[in-house]
DNA sequence: ACCTGAACACCGTTCAAGT
DNA sequence: ACCTGAACACCGTTCAAGT
């Protein structure tokens, strides 16, 4: 996409007010609401008006993935890299669970606009100036991890939000397993299960994990370990 | 789904048949290529014989989902936690690059079949046995490693596999972008950029982020260090 | 250059009716 | 119980024709 012309065009239109009011939609209704003639009609035009500034819905789609990845800012630098990658991984995360629509996208769709490059340019200043060898690498291991602890979270979300109230199918159906997995069920039972708890575990659990891996990756610092 | 009755049946179709035939069709010509009526006439059926199985296609694709993780197998617990998890991680990440429509799945439906649920109290074990506190969160930073870099590697070799061959415009991109992130151009340089490199990259760069988690990880077993 | 109107070839889902 | 046939309300995309 990043390499088709802009397509100025200001008349009824332009590519910032279509992928602007996609990501609203996106927002609040999620992945199926938005459909090309629904954005078309959400911004007074027919639907075919929408293919002079885009080729395809995963144009579209595109766009609105770079955009939202504009609202991860890298601001600060300079408090020691372990401060500014964890505020990097903080930052990146909300803004993966403000629009969880991006989760169905990032795996199907390539991910190299320029709000996209921007922010991985910025992080490996830190990760460069830190003394690291292995630039890409360390990079990929913190990115890696926001975007898997992003995808459970919003899957444990869904999860929860289709199985609406406690029906008899749904009790039978957790003792079964419970039976079958004692260690599984001894150690999910204490969650109260409120999607409002999911949360605050998640939250806690991406915090841990990520100390861990920062501890990991210390530990490959030339200062601390000259092994590569 | 996992509530609905499996419907006995098998005058011309059953849940096993359905499932394994959009397995192969996902597999061989990905996500958009499956249809409901597509995989009717594959099976020698109208459309709406399948909605006697399932009651929505969104339940097909979870009972695809989980019959792919149960190609996810732990093999000779008794190793040592750190084989343990390392293995259950590499079989996991081979799994997801098997079936890399899996991804488009992971942050959009629940993940919640019984081959999941299996998969997780058989590492829940081996954790436990090495005697961790927090079983569920060391279990989360593994599996989100996986996930997260098996998403990494797919959007990857999607972006590659978008842009066919070196055209003008693709050429003046990367220019362009180079001057403006000098830091991000040197560090991406030196990849040759063909696909059988990118598996490559990202499975040396999967081991050694995996490798410092679990060093992070360790730090945190009661014997070698007694904060929680 | 930008947008409309109308069409094409598909979708997922439902449901009477058959056996 | 299981499947067919046909329909309903949608899709993404294209493209002549208008201005």
């Amino acid at each position: 996409v990043w390499l088709r012309p802009e397509r100025g065009g200001d008349r009824k239109l332009n590519r910032e007010r279509m992928v602007g009011r996609a990501v609203a939609v996106l927002d609040a209704e999620g992945m199926d609401a938005l459909s090309m003639r629904r954005l078309a009609t959400e911004l007074d035009v027919t639907v075919g008006a929408l293919y002079w500034y885009v080729a395809t819905k995963d144009d579209l789609l595109e766009l609105a993935l770079d955009a939202v990845l504009g609202e991860v800012r890298t601001d600060a630098p300079g408090d020691g890299w372990r401060a500014g990658l964890t505020a990097y991984a903080h930052r990146y995360r909300e803004v993966l669970l403000r629009h969880p629509w991006v989760m169905g996208l990032l795996g199907r769709l390539p991910n190299t606009g320029p709000n996209a490059l921007a922010l991985s340019d910025e992080v490996l200043v830190v990760i460069e100036r830190a003394g690291f060898r292995r630039l890409t690498d360390v990079l990929a291991a913190v990115h890696d991890h926001v975007v898997g602890a992003a995808v459970a979270q919003v899957s444990w979300r869904e999860a929860l939000a289709r199985t609406g109230a406690a029906s008899a199918d749904v009790i039978e159906h957790v003792r079964a397993t419970a039976e079958r997995h004692p260690l599984l069920a001894s150690v999910m039972s204490p969650a109260p299960q409120g999607p409002a708890d999911v949360d605050a575990v998640c939250a806690q659990r991406f915090a841990f994990a990520l100390d861990c891996l920062l501890d990991g990756l210390a530990a490959h610092l030339p200062a601390t370990d000259g092994d590569q």
